[in-house]
DNA sequence: GTTATAATTAACTAAATGGTTAGTTAGGAG
DNA sequence: CTCCTAACTAACCATTTAGTTAATTATAAC
């Protein structure tokens, strides 16, 4: 039994480690430590494969955003008219957010910071998943089916809405019992998908 | 010259020092230090006025959420019809936020970490900005203007739209070589605001 | 002017932090 | 069996951190 040595369990521990926690508590908000902990490595290790704290970050990140931006891109491919396309974008999206609700925290996160935490390209992640529906929409206003809008505002809405969402769950929840019926929290994801797609395009028909 | 001694200077410029610092690199990214030095106080007075470091961030926050609340609440008691109210609600949180980019960075943060920052009501601040847009699209529907919708939806739609592109500017500057027009770093918030109008009205006619 | 009190400070502490290092052990290749 | 190297560890270090404290000064009231 290789339980005793075994690098790519120790890489993949702490990587499901530090995604667990940098989504819960940020990246300052977590310590080293903690997250050696939680991996049930060694703190050295971390150093001895991701070099440092930031890098560890990135590569969390990376992988969080590189996955979601797949997983669109392969349900997206699955469609060809414009319009369905846009519906599986939004729909796929959020019920990724919803499995995995780290991602919400990440994207806020990042997007929100404005470039300022890493400098390095760690944008790439956010800006693929925005060309993805760059594309969709250009697509649609060539073909005649939408009408010309700007993509950076539609993507916002989309994520803006899904990623808040999700990531106010508990928040939602904590507070049914003043605000009641309009914080939605008998709302499915899928609910929240259908408004968008709903008023996105009666805004673009 | 009242210069040497004066408690309300120096509490008031803890809050501009914490309200910069605390927006720019959130609460576990800022030392009590370096909020003192900002604000050209000795540390002690921070603890001497606000306690610790957690209540002095929930001070700047309150202020933050308040602000922005009298401020919609007051353009919006403006208007009679709940179409212009709506369009209200929308324009005023944009050009607020545009003004005081540092409420993106507080709701943004406030919003995804989900009430486990601070267990507090932190959150009252939000609710009564969510409240007014909830009577808002109460009313329309009680006058047949609108239909009957989602309010958290539609919430989340504004503002995850406008703080995210309010707090995406430098970041949007950055990549605009490569993505060009469509990062819309051209757009002036108004023009957000009109589009998330545009297709809100048009979702809920 | 005296005095009480509010405002302010420098120096300090204990704990936690990110990161290092020197050494140890497991296991596959020869 | 023996090495060599990759995987791993415990102990350590310098710095930073939130928070405290005891002393000091300004000032307003009397």
């Amino acid at each position: 039994m290789g339980e005793i040595r075994d690098a790519n369990r120790s890489k993949k521990s702490i990587i499901v480690a530090a995604t667990k926690l940098f989504a819960k508590d940020g990246f300052d908000g977590v310590s080293v430590d903690a997250i050696a902990k939680e991996a049930g490595v060694n703190k050295a290790m971390l150093y001895y494969y991701y070099k440092n704290k930031s890098k560890l970050y990135e590569v969390v990140v990376d992988m969080v955003l590189e996955d979601i931006y797949k997983t669109v891109l392969e349900k997206n491919s699955q469609h060809k008219k414009p319009i369905d396309k846009l519906y599986s974008f939004i729909e796929t999206f959020a019920k990724y957010a919803k499995a995995n609700p780290h991602l919400s925290f990440f994207m806020l996160n990042e997007l929100a910071s404005d470039g300022k935490k890493l400098p390095r390209d760690m944008f790439l992640g956010l800006r693929k998943i925005f060309g993805l529906l760059v594309d969709i929409l250009k697509e649609g206003e060539k073909k005649g089916c939408f009408k010309k809008t700007k993509p950076i505002i539609v993507h916002f809405m989309i994520v803006g809405a899904i990623n808040l969402f999700i990531s106010t769950k508990n928040l939602r929840k904590s507070v049914e019992d003043e605000l009641g019926a309009e914080v939605c929290n008998e709302c499915k994801i899928d609910e929240v998908a259908r408004y968008l797609y709903d008023y996105i395009t009666k805004g673009i028909s």
